[in-house]
DNA sequence: CTGAAAGCGCTTACAG
DNA sequence: CTGAAAGCGCTTACAG
């Protein structure tokens, strides 16, 4: 008989006539065994069969106490707690997913994690998620391209019950497609057009529309707008809210007032500097950011030269960033409810992934709110 | 015979005698079935069996050929790879972990994920796991608190292979200690004294020491101190830098020059109106803040009541967040190696795991760099 | 170089 | 209410 062979039996022997404590022993050796020749790995941890040895049940009734203790009987219940707790058992994860085929992990794809909008709306879904006994793999594309790759193929290869899609498409590796890999999708922020699983978003056209209304109302009507990148779909949605507003006040569109960024705070010092290099009586008296970081850039930039904000401009951001707040002057923008979107989107896919799909889809949008601040204010003149 | 058993009996014999499609539906038909009584499983995805099929070999052949082609005959590579196509087979990873014992995860432990500097700390750890084949599970401590407790049972369940603990602290549950997980951890920015594993760290008190002192080359012997919280070890850290240095320089520390603070923007805030209420001539001529987010919320403070920074006082933050970079003025900070500081203790972690415990305990520091910006000069007056 | 078989640690229908 | 047994999908020593 081989070697090998001899120490499971050697192990199985045990456990049928020792106490815990010695089949226990006899598996470590066999591990210390294997950890020589292979890699390393952990030993002992009990198992559901110590407990149940230990107790005097079947590993049949351990594991029905664990999962539904009332089909029970008390008295053994009570035993098989107290080997749990003298074993300090606690199940092996990967043995019960193998066993009901789920593994309990949601993946959860973002642009940039380092993007402090993004952290907290991971929060939102780690709550939520966490909740409800999911554990959270972050797919976080920034780096490496080669990355989506491979968290598409771990999805694929079963790794995730669902994935959560905050990156504005659905994941590609060169050779499958997130949608071939039989698990839930929810995106949500950026809203992924043509697909047919639920969405949860704000309404960024209506939004940005009553931002720039804002702005009109206060009595602008040389309005700005500067941009996020031409191919992103928020981008796309807010310069239309723009347009709409504009349209609604009888506004005429003027493409010289449209100023192009890329959502960064350089691209706002930047866009600052180009305003600068108008001629004062040229230049608009409002302007309305795609986002945050790129109107606090701008305002610094301007501010520097001398203008007053917002006297000689009145600025508004997207998105409502912590700094939108600490910035000087306080930026008036939209507030995304950036936690309430991350935990809808979880407790969306959760619903998903437990009753599978359920009814029609289900594109859900969440209030986002104008909050004013200090960055907005009447014209100085009076519209010519 | 009971039905779920001829359900089997059935598979098993079509897995015999016909095509990986034949057995793939009989197996669709128990799955359905189950799936009715049960939770939601997904359907299908081939199996390693299916490929050992298709390609006429035993599936040990086909695990061999997927772990180390080099041992596989090329005819019967070639033949497994081209089933592997054919079927879209992907390891099923809990099966695989369940039997070589281990998960490929590791569990990090964040004090707050919305927080920017943590989250590109997640970068450095999150590029170098990636690369290692590691799946990251974020422990996001801030919210309910009986969370930790739960990411420790997860951890000593063996649902991880090993912890990064961002912390300051070792996790705990009631009746379990992440000391007892029996998993390697490695700590990061926040030192934890008194424990053996591997921490990567700058050096705080040091970093300090060099911050304060470039405030005393300017001419400043006024310099006033704003704290973290007190029981935080970098709070302690680097208040003890800010003394040493006032030691070494000669000047008499002055416990009223010491504003307590919570390292949040509010008490920045705060902190500047305690300023702002001392008589001028009382007013220290230069702070040095325990983070930055402290120190852009007194700038904004004081600079909105009339005080020119740096011309009536000079600021000095600590940890190098974007924002510092985008304030007005600029400040000038302390930059830490925020993306290395997590690579690095990643790449320790990933080397435990692998290889064991690698000889004697390794504390790293890496280093940080103060950062000239507009906030600091030398004082308006020579120093009294 | 390849196959048969054991076993990782669970859960769950079935039978009693 | 409880136990015996099958099986989730892999990997790996052993034998050929």
């Amino acid at each position: 008989m081989a070697l090998h062979a001899v120490c499971n039996r050697l192990h199985r022997d045990a456990s049928r006539t020792s106490r815990f404590c010695k089949s226990r022993h006899d598996a470590e050796i066999a591990n210390l065994d294997m950890a020589k020749r292979t890699r390393v790995t952990r030993p002992k941890a009990a198992r559901i069969a110590d407990v149940a040895q230990l107790a005097g049940v079947s590993v049949a009734t351990v594991s029905r106490t664990l999962a539904r203790p009332e089909v029970v009987i008390e008295e053994t219940r009570l035993r098989v707690l107290a080997a749990v707790r003298d074993t300090g058992y606690m199940p092996n994860i990967s043995a019960r997913n193998l066993r009901v085929r789920k593994t309990m992990v949601v993946l959860v794809a973002v642009p940039d994690i380092a993007n402090p909008f993004f952290a907290e709306v991971l929060q939102g879904i780690d709550d939520t998620l966490s909740a409800a006994d999911y554990g959270l793999i972050i797919a976080n594309l920034a780096g490496s391209p080669g990355k989506e790759a491979r968290y598409v193929d771990l999805v694929c290869a079963g790794q995730a019950d669902g994935v959560l899609l905050l990156c504005g498409h659905v994941m590609r590796s060169p050779d499958r497609d997130l949608r071939d890999a039989r698990v839930p999708l929810v995106a949500a922020c950026e809203y992924i057009p043509g697909e047919k699983f639920p969405q949860i978003t704000i309404d960024n056209v209506d939004t940005a529309r009553e931002a720039v209304g804002h702005l009109i109302k206060l009595g602008h009507t040389n309005i700005a707008y500067l941009s996020g990148p031409k191919s992103n779909i928020l981008e796309q949605q807010r310069l239309e809210g723009y347009r709409q507003a504009l349209r609604e006040a009888g506004i005429a569109a003027d493409a010289g007032l449209i100023l192009r960024g890329d959502f960064t705070f350089r691209a706002g010092v930047e866009a600052g500097r180009a305003l600068l290099a108008l001629e004062p009586v040229a230049r608009p008296t409002a302007l309305f950011a795609a986002n945050d970081e790129m109107a606090i850039g701008l305002i610094k930039t301007v501010h520097t030269a001398g203008l007053q904000i917002p006297d000689d401009l009145s600025v508004v951001g997207f998105d409502g960033i912590a700094y939108a707040d600490y910035c000087e002057p306080t930026l008036t923008t939209i507030v995304q409810p950036r936690r309430d979107l991350g935990a809808t989107a979880a407790a969306e896919l959760i619903s998903l992934m437990t009753n599978g799909r359920a009814g029609p889809r289900k594109d859900i949008k969440l209030p986002a709110t104008l909050m004013l601040r200090d960055s907005t204010r009447a014209p100085r003149r009076s519209p010519s």
